[in-house]
DNA sequence: TAGATTGTTAATCGATTAACAATC
DNA sequence: TAGATTGTTAATCGATTAACAATC
């Protein structure tokens, strides 16, 4: 299992394979050809077909991809073909906004709790849960087996908060907070930052 | 202004250094090496001057660079030196959550109106704005001079809001809804998948 | 079979890293 | 001056694209 030789890029791209290949399937299209497939994202064939090397042989000559499986596939490549728990921490608006969000289930995602500080969001639903306080955290991973996290508190919280998250035996935390955390090696943090993707935007945008 | 030909991961790192530079201008940090930068990113000093050098010499041999200064030069790059306003479409849990959200502002962003098809949502308030029918739009867009618009709607719709936008003067759009939409090459389409970060997340994180 | 399309190798392109003379 | 650090060039690394024999 050489995952970690798999360039970052191909990894992204197998997310956008999946979206599209999900569509087809909606669609009732039951194969496709690379070329097919990379049309619909801005990619190319020979771009597919080298992204689905880097984990074995999944198409036939002459034919193409077989819709269904090619999903499997991939779902299983990114672990996502059973669902996986995730705890959310920061009930503030983008927290309860992720938690009310119905399009994760399908993805192989379920947002199973969600924690915050605040006395005046403790006890709040939203989405399928209540917001417990942060102080059960910690005896709440303890007794679990959840290994995915979603940070949405303020960036002064989110260092300390990731440190709790990884003693806790988090694994992966998705960091909407506007910061660079750091955690053990062990632990994969990924960013999101909603504020710089406006501002990739901004640059290509002519003011005035 | 040759800005087509920046290398798309230097203008990302510009959002990154901005980041870092607003916190440590916060902390009353006066100047500062691209080795200190670098260090709080995940880079090296060389690809700290590289990327800058792109848009012209900001430090000086043996100093360093201004704090305040370079702020201001990568703001006035990304073009949010001065406020950049924003329009908000699909006022759901997302769109509203962005509504709500205070960090805009002072990096240069205000999202200055709502616009939802649903009764439901048309007249309520979030953040400073009252979400308005989306058939409001384009007489909206045409009578300011708004350049940018998030767009969180469902992925059905997300096309034809896409063609709406663009129809009514729209050059940069931040895209939640997770579905690939085509616009004419003029605007500036940038995808935002939160599912995709997911499964990012899950693909480095094992099972079980 | 003929046409289509894969998996894979080689060639190209672009981005990062290292090194260092110039300069404060 | 001596030490620090820039801007920039050259070397390395990695990712994309093109091409094609193998195969359905």
């Amino acid at each position: 299992m050489k995952r970690d030789l798999i360039p970052p890029p191909v990894v992204w791209r197998l997310s956008l394979y999946l979206r599209e290949l999900q569509m087809l399937a909606g669609e009732g299209v039951e194969k496709i050809s690379s070329r097919k497939l990379a049309a619909g994202l801005h990619t190319t064939d020979a771009q597919v077909r080298k992204d689905l090397a880097c984990f074995g042989q999944f198409g036939r000559p002459g034919v193409g991809y077989h819709v269904a499986e090619l999903i499997q596939r991939i779902r299983e490549i990114l672990k996502t073909d059973k669902v996986r728990p995730v705890v959310v921490v920061g009930a503030g608006d983008l927290g309860r906004a992720l938690l009310r969000h119905k399009g994760f289930i399908e993805k192989g995602f379920s947002l199973v709790a969600a924690f915050d500080v605040s006395a005046r969001l403790v006890g709040k639903t939203a989405g399928d849960v209540t917001v417990r306080h942060i102080d059960e955290l910690r005896e709440f991973l303890q007794k679990s087996d959840i290994r995915l996290a979603v940070l949405a508190v303020p960036p002064q919280a989110a260092q300390d908060v990731c440190n709790l998250l990884c003693e806790s035996g988090i694994q992966g935390i998705l960091n909407f907070a506007p910061i660079s955390i750091s955690a053990p090696k062990s632990v994969t943090v990924r960013p999101v930052d909603l504020t710089a993707e406006l501002e990739q935007l901004s640059f290509h945008v002519p003011t005035q």
